[in-house]
DNA sequence: CAATAATTTGTTTACGAATTAACGTTTTTA
DNA sequence: TAAAAACGTTAATTCGTAAACAAATTATTG
């Protein structure tokens, strides 16, 4: 038995239409006097009429909700995106739909086809894989979507994004303005975007400084494990690096234990520093030096530019002669940065 | 332009009926020709059509989406939650709409409400403060609601937690059966639930070991500064403790920084116990010893209590003869688990 | 071969809210 | 004083799908 707006009309002896009008807020622009109005609100209080969202929905072909596809939200990373998305959202009016494809390309496209038929308004997608065709194709149809953290070149899509290069780069000048020249990296995922733009960072640094034959790439996964073979095969290697950058805290746990199993001290033996933020990282012993994403803005801003997307569509839609294409493609790339513990210091010597 | 049953059998000359019939897999149960189904199967995959779930759901009364609410997104344990509560769902054909309410509890009421207009199929929710009334109200109405980690006494609603009480004890009686029995317990917010209950099972592990003028809880907040100024003063009262039960890990890692402060060492100075999990733990200096909630379990039994409660409301409500009440009541206190490390030794001395 | 049964397809209405066009009444304007 | 504008409201239609009901076609039986 639930409360319609015809439930409530029929109670009050008026008609739908009018009942309608005041719970949407459009008293005003339809004049209806002041008696109706209180009457209307004051039964829909009542009986705690709660408008349908659905039928709301199929009739004005927007449902004030988004879809949000993440890779895995036990991901603190993604979590916090999740978080901010999902806040950020709701002050708009928004509600969000979460998808965890746990970094799987089948789930991903099911997921979009899901919130397609769902008639979320938009989307924001951290994708996995490297096919960008389903999404174009969803972009294709004009309809809204917006990348964050992970994205596509060569593609018509918007993103947002930290500067991966330039956290590369930071965390290695850093290590080299404290005396290192042998500095490894342990990379994650090679294929991946946010990888390979740290590990650009990186070369790029060395090179700015001349340590061209100093590099040192290795590693293909963001696992704890990963870190932990490779920083034992580079503690092994002779002359040992003086400095490692992990380029995820994964990496860097693994490369953790690794060092503390040699015997070796951080940072006088050797200096750390890794990417992405955790409380945690500030209670290891000691406390790791870190390149942190700028999370917060990116999901409110991948939420703005979305939101930006959608009123876009809206006015192209409402006016019928313009064709009605999208052609902007908003780009972001958000500058991480350097927090400063105690895992870096200059090298006992070279 | 969007394709619907309608534009489909119009450019195949045949009726709306027909189509949505073969399109929601009940070609077998109307008997629909081979041919017939064949011929709208193939066009529907050459125009890509996606049936719309808002119109499906205007007409069938169920969404296949149910309601995640959550404290707070970004909190490492809810996380983990929300994914496997997401993936489980996924598993079954819902999707989750998940709601961060920052524990709000004004967030809260808007955000059940918001989920009741879009007709969720029901509702998964770790309620923040004290008052059951309003999920009471919901359920009263027959609305599926399963709570899960924080639930309420003296009420009828569902719900999967820990046993909190067990794993209190079972970290105090670890620690006792090490030799401690100066063990002192940081707790978090006084008046929630299940900071309570692992007070309570702290206590009555103290009791049973006849360690009853030893017993001495601190704190009331679930926060690393919580932790650290209770430790501080723990370590400078005398005689100091030689054990601690941190109530959470946010508490332990204050707790963590304290001790080390001041220069003892854990765990041969002092022993140290956490509630909750986290990758770190494991690569503090000592790794942690800790009590793990059976995150896991709680979120899949969750789900499928409330699909559960789902199912027999459609059947309730099917059969129209019955008045249609949910009498039964769930409540699962699932067992936690001691993760040893190297956080706790025997005391050097009493 | 007619009557009936089985099979296949179609017509229509309902779900709940929004919206267009229009109603009769009152007030203003020319 | 008549026409026009403003007012407060409503009836009817729409969104896309599902399903009850209805009908047409084909197959089977007496």
């Amino acid at each position: 038995m639930r409360e319609t707006l015809l439930t409530i009309a029929n109670r009050l002896g008026i008609s739908m239409t009018t009942v309608s009008r005041v719970l949407s807020g459009n008293a005003e622009k339809y004049r209806i006097s002041n008696k109706t109005r209180d009457m209307v609100m004051n039964e829909a209080q009542r009986c705690h009429y709660t408008p349908s969202a659905v039928a709301r929905s199929l009739r004005t072909q927007r449902s004030n909700m988004i879809g949000l596809i993440l890779p895995s939200v036990s991901n603190k990373y993604f979590a916090d995106i999740a978080a901010v998305v999902i806040s950020e959202c709701r002050q708009k009016g928004y509600s969000a739909i979460v998808m965890d494809v746990s970094e799987n390309e089948g789930f991903q496209k099911e997921s979009i086809r899901s919130l397609a038929a769902r008639e979320v308004d938009g989307l924001i997608i951290a994708p996995c894989g490297d096919d960008p065709s389903q999404l174009e194709m969803v972009d294709e149809m004009h309809f809204p979507v917006v990348l964050v953290d992970r994205y596509f070149e060569n593609s018509r899509l918007s993103y947002v994004t930290t500067n991966n290069y330039q956290g590369g780069m930071t965390a290695v000048r850093h290590l080299i303005s404290n005396g290192h020249s042998r500095i490894a990296c342990i990379q994650g995922v090679e294929t991946s975007l946010p990888n390979r733009k740290r590990v650009e960072g990186y070369v790029s640094a060395m090179k700015e400084a001349g340590l061209d034959e100093h590099i040192r790439v290795t590693g293909n996964d963001f696992s704890v494990q990963n870190g932990y073979v490779e920083t034992r095969l580079l503690l092994n290697s002779s002359p040992r690096p003086t400095a490692i950058f992990a380029l995820s805290n994964t990496i860097a746990l693994g490369t953790f234990k690794a060092i503390k199993e040699s015997g070796l001290k951080i940072p006088d033996d050797i200096s750390l520093i890794s990417f992405d933020d955790n409380v945690y990282l500030d209670y290891m012993e000691p406390p790791v030096t870190r390149i942190i994403q700028p999370v917060e803005d990116m999901a409110k801003l991948s939420v703005r530019i979305l939101l930006g997307k959608i009123e876009d569509r809206r006015l192209r839609c409402e006016s019928a002669d313009s064709p009605g294409k999208d052609n902007s493609k908003s780009v972001l790339h958000l500058a991480p940065k350097l927090v400063r513990r105690d895992s870096v210091c200059v090298p006992f010597c070279d």
